[in-house]
Order: structure tokens, then C-alpha cells, then sequence
DNA sequence: GTGAAAGCGCTAACAT
DNA sequence: ATGTTAGCGCTTTCAC
């Protein structure tokens, strides 16, 4: 596969008799070149298959037109779905999307991040792996001139941009459609404590029963880590209480459908009304829904964190009031009723 | 974003009083390089955060330390579970993947090809979109030096490096397995004519049905468009055939859970039995499931996939036969069967 | 309208 | 053990 080299400038240069600059200049039709070399120059490339090298230009320039993006997991149709409308913002503008995939690993995201930095994107773009606190190494990019836009699981700090998606505005609906139909026992199935979409989800929970008067009970609220294990024995230690709930509040929607696994096999399916987070299914193929599901608009986010980006990339992001340098929003969620 | 330049070698060098060679040198740990200046080296790069330019380094090298990977939809499980394996292979050689999604649009496949080849990528893999028979492009990168290995849908040609999955293994475990239940009335709802892929299970279909001798009935082959409109007329005409169908094999999973739909909806759940070429749901989630699956791997195909573009990026391809100058991988597929 | 020269950051061959 | 030189392919002043 080495053999062939490709044509340079230099070449088509001497082919012609005429200095590497002009050929430049009229490989782009530059109007200080006379039709006629102009003419002879784009033959002589139609001819030998002449390429612009762009990452002579790149090395040139200093910009590689290329946005890294970190994420846990493509295969989680909320990253996949945020990628496409990245894809969409950087192609627009000419520029190429590296992925790299934390799976949820720091030292993964870490060895991705590196590669990143190696081949000098111009920005990045992250949904920071699920555990992962300590971000120094992204506000360090900062010395590297490389920008940085957080999106969906942001870390908890001032200093940075960021888009997300804030949870409660569509938990609060949730909740209140629950109690207009006399839910009054609302459970909550969270995730791992240390992530910050479970810290949330747990705020969002305890003030709408705030809202409503409704007393919280501790034994209301379980954890998973997450596996199906886990998933299915929060679920069993709901249904197993004396007084269970008659609604519950789940982290996910896999963690959901670990659920819904558990009450059919037990014959209790009528028993609970359901509310999630949409990361996954296309619920209109499944015979048991949950009552509503939380959407948090994973193609809004990746296409505002990748305008923010481009914008950073590009120094347009002066009209940031000069008290929050940063860019930080926080999408609303909402939420989408699936059943009755 | 613009301000801090990152330090240089060069930059070092001047404040070491050294060549810039001996910082390059001293940077990597070269042997021939004494500790004392090693370390003065070190030290003065670490404080002033130098990077190497790895952008340098690839355009010096003419290689970019990146893949190019081209698929219809990363949404799609099927691209992200390849992605997952190509991305595991190219780390491990320290290649970066820059993706780019097709949309199944030709135009846009295109478009991303171009701009693979602009960034200088050392290789491309690519599922080309469906209704795509147009792959001059991809021969010529030939002429620029870049190689191509196709997997998943690949163009019907002699001259290229692919790595594909072989419908038949699979699809006639699944028609022997029915036949055995003594179902003898096998429809086939398949893909858009031009689909290599739709050619393939019929053949597949025809073939395990001679090999039973049952004869091919016109009425029971149906096409859809793969939208959930065409699968379910196209499923619909089956149920009002007067001699119906008793089982059914059907192009992909999206097509048959349309089906499924519509069934349930007319409560014919218990007539047919199913047969679908694995591309989506975890079925364990669903209450109906086909009676069996047709598994093509795409870990296994990205991962041969992206070994044999590795192989011929580092010119280790001499080894084939010098009668198949190309790399041809057919895969078998398997039937996984999950109801009885 | 065209050319000459310098430089982007780094490496490697060839000195010393 | 370290320095010198040239060069990767292109662009961009600055001349002419």
C-alpha cells in the first residue's frame, strides 16, 4: 500500500515551469493569475490526481477542523441521537467529529482525552464518564487552548461551559400529574450516589412531594447501581414493603424495564404507575409503558454545546456578560405522558 | 480562546542554549542523551505545559494516526456495536477514528468521504448506504494511497477489501428449524429491491425452500420500503391472503416489530411464527419475539474489519494468495432462537 | 501576473 | 553527547 506518491504543488510546480505559489494561487483560482495558467495548472492536477494536502494546511494553520467528542457510550441512542446534531453543526462549518468512548471509565476517558490533545482538535466536547469527579485535566486544557463545552452529565463547578438539562422543571409535572390522580405513595428508584443526574433526581423528588405536603419516607427511596441485578432488587425491596408505593420515580429507562420484568413475572404489572428518564426505548413497541417519561432533549443539547464550541473555537463568544464568563445553560426539561 | 501559544521545541532549546534536536531527543528519553540535560529538558518542558505537536509530527510523517469510519446510522446497535470493536483495535495502535454518518444519503456519504481524504485519514471503513451502487470514489482512493475495507453492505465487487456477513448459514438453520415444526408455508417480507441485502435473503429463501421441496409461492415474497407504513401493508397483505402464511421471515428486526404491531392490534399474535435478521431491540425486554433471530456479529466484523485496514495500513498484507489480491471475509451467520 | 523566501514544529541523517 | 541541516507541503508577505 506505500508505492504511489502523491502529486505536491512543488511538483506540478516544475511540471510547468512556474513557481509553487503560483500553482497555490491558481489551484484556487486566485484572480492575480492569468486565465491561461490558471487553465494549465488545474490540468496538470486533473491529471495526476492532485490532493491538497490540508494537513500541511492544518500544521500551517494551526487548526486541525476536527471537534473531539467524549461520550460514555454511542450505543446509548441519547448520545447517538446528540452526536447527529453535533455532526450537523460541525459539518456545516467544515469540521470532523473524532469520537472516543469513556464507557463510563475514567481512565478510558482519560487515555481518550490524551489522544484528543495529541492530535490537536480545535474543541471538545463531553459527557463526562458517570463516577468521574475529578475533571482537573479538562479545566488544564485551558492552557492548552483547547475549549471545552460540557454536556448532559456536567461536573459541579462554576468554571466552566456547559449545556444540561435541567431535570426538575419535567419531574415536577410528573409529580403533579401523579398527585391530580390521588398518588400520594411516590417512590423513587435512584442510581448511584455519587453521580450528580442521581443528586439531582433526588432534589427534584423530595421538593415536588415538598410541593404537595407529601411527607418523605425514606423507605420510599432506593438505589441501583444500575445492573439488572441491582435494578430488579430496588425494585423487589418496593414491593416487598408493607406499605409499597403506588408510584414510582425511576432513574432510567433501562433501570425501568428491569422493573416492568420483575412485576410480570410476578403478575403485579397494574400495580404501579410509572415515571422515567428517557435514554432509551421507542416505547411505542412495548405493550407495558410507563405512565410518563422524562425527556431531556439530547439533539437540542448537542446542538447547542457544539454552537457554543464552534463559537469558542472561533472567539465570537464575547457578548457573555462579562460576570459569567462561562456558558452555562440549563435546558428544561419535559415531560411526555405515554399512558393513563 | 486565542492568547497563550504553546511553547515549542525550538522555543525550549533557546532557553536551554541547546539544538532544538537534543530537546526532541531528550523529550522521548533518548539513550544518547545525558541525564543532567534529560532532566533540565524535562523540567523546563513540564513547566511551561509543553505539548508535543503530534500535528507536526503526522504531517512530517505523512500519516495521520487516524481512521476514517463511514456507516449509514450510529443510532443504529448494529454501527455501535461495530464501532465499539473498530474503536478497541485502533486504540490499541494508537489510531484515533473520525466518523461519519451517511444518513443511508449518497450524497452525504459523499461529502464525508471528501473530507476523510482532506484530513489525510491512513484508512477508511465503510458500510456503504443502501440503494448505494455508485463505489467509484472508493477505488479511486486507490490513487490517493488510502485503503478501504467495506464490512456490513458492501458493493457487489471483485476488486475490494471487505468483510461481510453470509445470510445463508443462518437463514437456513431457521428454515430447517421451522420445516422440522412442520410450518411449510414460509412468506418473506423483504427490503427494497436494490438492496444487495434483500438480494441475499432471497436467494437464501429460495434456496432453503428448494432444499425442502416446497415450492416458492409468489403471493407469500412481499417488499416494504422499510418504513413503518410499507411493513405494515406489506405485512397486513399477508393476513388477507386467502392461504396465509404460518411462518414468516422478515427483513429486520424495525420491520418485524411493526408487524408485531399490527397483529397485536388485530389479535392474530399466536398465527404466525417469525424469523428476523437481528439488527435492534434486546429482546429480552419484550413480551413478543420472533422465534428466531439471525445473528451477523458486527463485533466480530468490525473487528476483523478494522484488523485487516490496519494490516494493510502497515503494509502487512503480503501473506494473501496472489490469486486474491483482496481481502474477502465472509462471516457466518447464526440462528439464536428465542420462543419455540 | 509571477517569483523568492521564510516559516509552521518536528525529526532524522549526518556531522562533530 | 550534542549540533547542523534539510525538509515534510503549503501559504503568505514582499518584491519585481
Amino acid at each position: 500500500m506505500e508505492g504511489k506518491k502523491l502529486i505536491t504543488i512543488k511538483e506540478i510546480a516544475k511540471i510547468l515551469n512556474v513557481s509553487p505559489s503560483t500553482v497555490s494561487r491558481a489551484l484556487k483560482g486566485h484572480p492575480s493569475i492569468s486565465g491561461i495558467t490558471t487553465e494549465r495548472v488545474q490540468k496538470i492536477a486533473k491529471e495526476n490526481n492532485f490532493v491538497l494536502n490540508k494537513s500541511a494546511i492544518f500544521f500551517n494553520q494551526k487548526r486541525s477542523y476536527t471537534l473531539g467528542l467524549i461520550v460514555p457510550n454511542l450505543s446509548e441512542p441519547f448520545f447517538s441521537t446528540a452526536l447527529n446534531a453535533i455532526e450537523k453543526v460541525a459539518s456545516a462549518q467544515n469540521y470532523n467529529i473524532m469520537i472516543g468512548q469513556s464507557h463510563d471509565h475514567v481512565e478510558t476517558e482519560m487515555t481518550v482525552l490524551q489522544k484528543f490533545i495529541d492530535h490537536r482538535v480545535d474543541g471538545i466536547i463531553v459527557s463526562i464518564s458517570k463516577q468521574h469527579k475529578f475533571f482537573q485535566p479538562y479545566t488544564d486544557l485551558e492552557k492548552l487552548n483547547i475549549p471545552v463545552v460540557f454536556f448532559d452529565c456536567v461536573p459541579e463547578d462554576k468554571y466552566l461551559h456547559y449545556v444540561a438539562s435541567n431535570l426538575h422543571t419535567g419531574l415536577l409535572k410528573g409529580i403533579n400529574a401523579l398527585v391530580a390522580q390521588r398518588h400520594f405513595k411516590i417512590a423513587l428508584i435512584n442510581g448511584p450516589v455519587n453521580l450528580s443526574a442521581t443528586r439531582q433526581r433526588l432534589i427534584g423528588y423530595i421538593k415536588g412531594l415538598n410541593e404537595h405536603h407529601i411527607p418523605v419516607r425514606s423507605d420510599l427511596m432506593k438505589t441501583t447501581d444500575l445492573s439488572p441485578a441491582g435494578n430488579i432488587a430496588a425494585m423487589n425491596s418496593l414491593i416487598e414493603l408493607s406499605d409499597p408505593p403506588s408510584a414510582i420515580i425511576v432513574f432510567n429507562d433501562n433501570v425501568l424495564l428491569d422493573c416492568f420484568s420483575l412485576i410480570k413475572s410476578k403478575g403485579l404489572v397494574d400495580q404501579f404507575k410509572f415515571i422515567s428518564f428517557a435514554n432509551q426505548p421507542d416505547w411505542k413497541y412495548y405493550d407495558h409503558k410507563p405512565f410518563g417519561s422524562i425527556e431531556q432533549f439530547p439533539a437540542e443539547q448537542g446542538k447547542i454545546a457544539a454552537e457554543v464550541l464552534m463559537k469558542l473555537i472561533n472567539g465570537e463568544l464575547h457578548h457573555l456578560q462579562s460576570d459569567h464568563k462561562y456558558y452555562q445553560f440549563n435546558l428544561d426539561s419535559e415531560i411526555i405522558y405515554l399512558n393513563d
